[in-house]
DNA sequence: ACGATGAAAATGGTATACCACTAGCCTTCA
DNA sequence: TGAAGGCTAGTGGTATACCATTTTCATCGT
């Protein structure tokens, strides 16, 4: 994590960077409330910068969809609905699933035995009950399995929506007893990646992602009507469930 | 078109929108040259602006890929080569199948007959052999599908794909002479949806997609090898077609 | 004559000052 | 006493001035 020293002290290159990075990791990891304002000159008294450059930043964060500047109201920490968790996850399902179904086919037998052992290492932070590190390397597992997919623009929106959606997937993560299913489902991805099944690993993984998430969203606001479409679900089902229709 | 005078002259909000809005314009119009530098002193003269707003639309700019900023160099307008084209289209045909199966289960037979008669519309600017409007409800046939899906995430990634590819895919159809083929696929999709076949619809959307902007990368880079995997192809082709292989 | 080095000009990065808008509070009038 | 309108303080938006870095051109030395 980098602090306010590590800010405001080289003007090397790129203080909005630093800025937007220290920002970004603090909102992300939730030391902000969503709705909070963010007032210019008292953030950049703190952090020891001027207001242009904590300016820039904000406009950046903004379009990542982590603020939101409202016209002469100045900045708020956006706050993500249950619907935008619902709606972002799913986007993040398809992504994964297209993701899955590249390594498949382009994955060295190096890369698939490197994710097998981080999938042990985060079985070893389950059985300990370790959530910090479960919780990290199951980010770091899906993280690579995106970027082995060699396409650099799945990637880069894979990154995005994860940025927008870790701060909640951290709480409900800590929140959230029923791992066990989830690791179970972890196997499951594993093991279709091992046989580079591309059908089966992206159908496992957009289920998996649908349950974590949906699980979630439930959790953030109960009242929340579970018969939404927008869920993950296998993406060729033909009528395997009514749309329920929303709307 | 935004033109100059539309900006910096009521001061009443958002100067950097409309100058971020002004410069993604004529840059996804192709009036800047890739690599092109853009001095912030002149532009901001050009513009009437100062250098405040416009660096902070340039920061803005470069957060959606249109332009890049070198440390100490200033913001070059950023190049797509074809490989980063056949990258993005890879994603686009992604979500425009995920948006495709989504729009079959919750688009209302009135927005279906809305897509319709948009494809119409683009049929007659087709036969009329007019460039300027075929592209133009093609583009907007495409968005509204994403827009039908009803996921505002989807959409929001869709159009920033869309944003970095404009201005290629523009060129490319000044270029292409293949509507033809195009315009049957076109009439597949639609043949789908009104089926209401969300797996045919999401296969023939990526296929289209595929072709189009494979075309397109050949066009651009015609030395570019074309010995790669993160082309679009149907998801999960179980041997349909051969892939009309570009790998 | 060619290359290297240094100085100057240009460009980006940062800070600050000034202006416009918004909001909250106080005063005044009904 | 309550509501309405204006005034004031605070916040964001914009412009400009200053500083650091980079690049280029000229000059000097080999």
């Amino acid at each position: 994590m980098t602090s306010l020293d590590d800010i405001a002290q080289t003007s090397q290159q790129g203080l909005v960077t630093k800025v937007a990075s220290y920002l970004r990791e603090h909102i992300v990891m939730d030391h902000f409330q969503p709705g909070q304002r963010l007032p210019e000159r008292t953030l950049a008294e703190e952090l020891q910068v001027s207001r242009t450059p904590l300016r820039e930043a904000l406009k950046i964060l903004a379009s990542e969809g982590l603020v939101e500047i409202l016209p002469n109201r100045g900045a708020v920490v956006s706050d993500v609905s249950p619907l935008d968790v619902k709606e972002k996850a799913y986007v993040l399902s398809v992504l994964e699933q297209a993701a899955a179904e590249l390594v498949c086919e382009k994955a060295t037998d190096r890369d698939i035995t490197e994710l097998q052992a981080l999938h042990y290492e985060m079985k070893a932070a389950f059985i300990r009950g370790d959530r910090q590190n479960y919780f990290r390397i199951n980010q770091e597992i899906h993280d690579r399995i995106v970027a082995l997919s060699g396409n650099r623009s799945l990637r880069e929106m894979h990154g995005y929506l994860c940025r927008q959606l870790y701060r909640v997937r951290y709480l409900s993560n800590e929140k959230s007893e029923k791992w066990t299913t989830a690791m179970a489902e972890h196997e499951a991805i594993m093991a279709a990646l091992e046989a580079r099944d591309a059908t089966r690993m992206g159908q496992e993984l957009r289920n998996h992602l649908g349950k974590t998430w949906f699980k979630f969203a439930a959790n953030e606001n109960p009242d929340a009507q579970p018969s939404d479409q927008t869920d993950a679900k296998p993406t060729k089902q033909t009528k395997e469930s009514p749309p329920a229709d929303e709307q």
